[in-house]
DNA sequence: GGCATTTGTAATCATTCGATTACTTCTAAA
DNA sequence: TTTAGAAGTAATCGAATGATTACAAATGCC
């Protein structure tokens, strides 16, 4: 006992760990922002150290663009769900995404990374890579969902203002401020409960 | 000759100063966000030395702070002249706000200081402020503009997704994409000339 | 004109952060 | 069993950055 313990080093395949690493990434990037996140955050949110997240992606630019690259594919995923769901569904396909679309909500970070994306549209580098994220959205709005441009602006204009709400942590205000209450109670109609449930879990 | 040239230094009164020093702020913090912006290109963008913006607001923090009030404030008066104008205006109250709304961002980087500022709800000192700031537009819609709930909301949600085009610098691609050009045409049906002539003078 | 106040800068400090290097430990194949 | 390669870390470096200090120069007031 006088040397340090083995402390049963769970040692992982690369691919395994670098799943975990893009994951507390799109957790620290989405809550921090690019510029806010650090290199060492995103480490200690999984588990290794600095070092090793620098050089499973090579740079910190990198680990960003990995993370806005999986969190657009995991969107159109749910999306294309929602859309294969909505084929023997009643309500219409915008509310068969929207619904998909809170909930991906449940993956921590997934949907501010994107949006902390959006707000970098001057940097050489994101920029152009966030211009792809959304225009991929769009096109598949419109093209494999079936929206009017008017239907796709709608359901992006909401989008974006989920999003804006989620990044604010408006939930956090919800009982103490009454006009927040009725805002929220307008926006998220049907899945309240669930944006509250995910305010108190963070950390 | 030999000496160097007084350089006609301007000399300004503090309020003056202070004035362009927070608008440059408004551009930089709009374009990098809260972290992703130096106190020292912030000073060269007001023609300042760094240490006099740093002693001019205490910390890059509380200067943040200050570009976020005098951007909801301005945000505000806006908002309020497009009230007095629709009172005799045929066109909806919601179209005359917009307009405006548009037109707010000729001041660069006000609205999207804004943005910047609403997807920081973490920040211990950043997330209150900005929830607050959220908060006097709702209620100003919902109080002075006469808005009805669900009114408010689509109106936020659209104005959301203009500042995310905006921060993406959507615009750059407007000839190179068709999609995009779709999706300006449609979201900026009126706007699109003004909104292309800002792209063109950038930096 | 003298002088206190205000406006402003140069130099520099301490910290933070991304990146690099060198090393250790575990695993799997021959 | 040996050993080559993969998984992972400790230590540290250099640059960037927010902040501080000390100082210079212009302004206004008596």
């Amino acid at each position: 006992m006088t040397t340090t313990a083995p402390e049963t080093t769970t040692r992982m395949r690369s691919e395994e760990r670098r799943a975990l690493v893009l994951e507390a990434a799109t957790r620290v990037f989405g809550e921090r922002g690019y510029h806010g996140a650090t290199t060492d955050a995103v480490a200690r949110a999984a588990g290794v150290s600095q070092p090793y997240v620098v050089r499973m992606f090579g740079t910190k630019e990198a680990m960003f663009l990995a993370v806005l690259d999986r969190a657009v594919e995991r969107m159109m995923d749910a999306f294309r769900a929602a859309v294969a769901e909505s084929a023997d569904a009643p309500e219409g396909i915008g509310r068969c995404i929207a619904t998909n679309y809170v909930e991906l909500l449940s993956d921590r970070g997934l949907l501010l990374s994107l949006m902390q994306a959006f707000m970098l549209g001057a940097d050489p580098v994101i920029g152009p890579e966030a211009r792809a994220c959304m225009r991929k959205v769009y096109v598949f709005l419109r093209e494999e969902a079936g929206m009017a441009p008017d239907e796709a602006h709608e359901f992006l204009a909401t989008g974006m203002m989920l999003n804006t709400l989620v990044g604010l942590r408006m939930a956090d205000d919800y009982e103490r401020e009454p006009a927040v209450r009725e805002l929220l109670d307008e926006v998220f109609p049907t899945k309240l409960e669930f944006l509250l449930s995910l305010r108190d879990r963070e950390s």
